[in-house]
DNA sequence: AATGAATGAGCATTCATTCAT
DNA sequence: AATGAATGAATGCTCATTCAT
């Protein structure tokens, strides 16, 4: 009574304050004061809603971790056949042109870093990671019994393309000058592509 | 005949203190204290030897992109053809059982994070990548040379490889759990291999 | 007939809570949050009745020193003999067994640190102790009157019997494994009878 | 080599700036910033000494409970019986006037509330009262030899004893208006005194 | 009266860097 | 070169108090 909690919407809005400071500054260097002004809330109200900033952290690894999944299934909806399903997870993953979001992959990025010094953000990145992996294994395997390919290596192949994946971001970040640009989701399809030719038939 | 000075030897002892730490801590929570007593020296010493801390990161970025090279030419020694060079390439980054070093691995991982905040970093970081998609390019060309094969394309092919790479590496420390095992050489020459077989003949 | 306030009764719940908290935590780790939560209120309503958290540790202060005489009148009510008082007014302050509150006990040691610091508190507290050695000195000169003796040196002997009540406090709560138990009501009760009797007949 | 430690002597400083700050402020009250002012010191020097505020309570507190052992050592000094001696006791902690520290008294009160709330301060505080209170019982014992007298309650006695000692400091800080002036020395003498006297002979 | 959120000052602690020796 | 102490700014977090509803 006498007054309504918005708490589910305030913890949303700080989760993407941090979403959007450690984008640019990293962990350690994205300050409680800084994710606070980026909220447009005072300092101490962060401590009201998160008990700590590793909290805030965790709570980001999850909520990526989803929105990549939505985003996922978003791009997979017109798909057709188990090929499309495939290119579509990659361009939704790495296709940075269609309303992909920078800030959610410099995250990303600075989460995986976190992972190895955090147990519970580890947790979170592990699980995330797994989940991808069996989704990105269900699509391979789609596709490979479309053209009726040998189910080999099926394991190893989706943890390649999660490598590819994942490295295109940090190398997107890090070392844009360096890398050419959009070659990652065409590049990919085409060495899973021939990859699966390349295989025996069943 | 005088002392002569060791700065040097200091230097890179620093520096290798530096990787053992941050191997651990991160760049932000590797602290000069620690590292001068991984490196069995007193603190106030660091900033004898170096003006900041920053300048360690950056020499031991130097001097790990050197390390990498100098690990490349030491697995292509006994290659004789293009395709034993690639994947002596491929041996010497990804093979992480041959005497590979985890902390250079999880130190060249943490660089790639610093070089997002720090433009110095950033220059070594990119010069450092933009060398390795050389001599991939090199590499592949030389293969599909070998093989007869039209070269378009290589320089994405080899973005999609120093991709992997980097992506194998970041997952073999944050995700270790969730990953298969040793998939990332064999995989990646698997990919390369059909890959260039199906690129037309010349 | 419109419904009464229930100030009074929402003031003496949260003056309880305040001493159960302050009993384990102390006065200044016992945040308004916690004697919000161990009252059952919301912590807003903690300064609709009191304007600050002193307050209520000064309406606290003022309670256990009426709680504590009302102990000893309860105590007292059987008693016959000025001996018999005395005993009573011991075993209410320093008889642990029968039904004392260890929390009020540790609460009234509390308040007698933050006496030192906060004029207003010092006020209730000094208070307090004077009422209560205006009553041990009634009670012992009641006492020695029974027997005949002189009443010298009452007022000191009462301030004996004062520090031996509140030190016994204190130990009870700091040092209660190297303290002996149980020992304090008969022992006060023996010094002071054998000093009674050394002193002179009148 | 190059240069001298000298943080025995900082640690020392730092430790006695506490009591002197806690003296008046309390534990909690005590700022770092405070204490290092007092001692002359920057803020950041006091945590190259100590871990943390904690530590400088547990060092002040073992540093006390010497402090309070050599006091009485000094005052026995002249003492050639059981009596002077248990007199000298007596002095040395009650004896408010001869040279006396109010501050050591007053940090030590803050100590016994700190040892509720905290494991390890209580387990400095256990011991020095423990070791304090076998050293009242020896006293007690070769003052009832001295005097023939049967050696029972003696521990009881000497926890009333300590607990005397411990509420007159207590009360000698919070309720020094209501108090009387030095009663405690000559009236704790008294009582005991009069106590042994009518302990049966032996 | 009551709720739950919001504010902002204050604090312990960390740490790169500097300095005297 | 080397040591160990010293400095001071920065930061996460706490918490009494205030406020809108």
């Amino acid at each position: 009574m006498t007054r309504r909690s918005n708490s589910e919407h305030r913890r949303a809005e700080i989760v993407d304050a941090m979403m959007k400071v450690i984008a640019v500054r990293g962990y350690e260097k994205a300050t409680i004061q800084e994710i606070a002004k980026q909220a447009g809330l005072a300092a101490g109200l962060i401590h009201y809603h998160f008990s700590d900033k590793r909290e805030i952290l965790i709570a980001l690894a999850r909520h990526l971790s989803d929105y990549v999944y939505s985003r996922y299934l978003k791009f997979a909806e017109p798909a057709k056949t188990p090929e499309e399903r495939f290119r579509a997870y990659l361009d939704a993953r790495l296709g940075f042109g269609k309303g992909a979001s920078m800030e959610a992959v410099a995250a990303w990025v600075v989460i995986g870093s976190e992972a190895v010094r955090d147990a519970e953000v580890n947790r979170v990145y592990q699980d995330a990671i797994a989940s991808e992996l069996k989704l990105i294994r269900e699509l391979l395997s789609a596709y490979f019994a479309e053209h009726k390919r040998a189910q080999k290596n099926l394991a190893h192949l989706a943890a390649a393309v999660m490598s590819l994946v994942e490295g295109a971001f940090q190398l997107s970040r890090a070392a844009s000058e360096a890398m050419p640009r959009n070659y990652a989701s065409e590049l990919a399809f085409q060495l899973v592509e021939r990859f699966m030719r390349a295989e025996s038939k069943q």
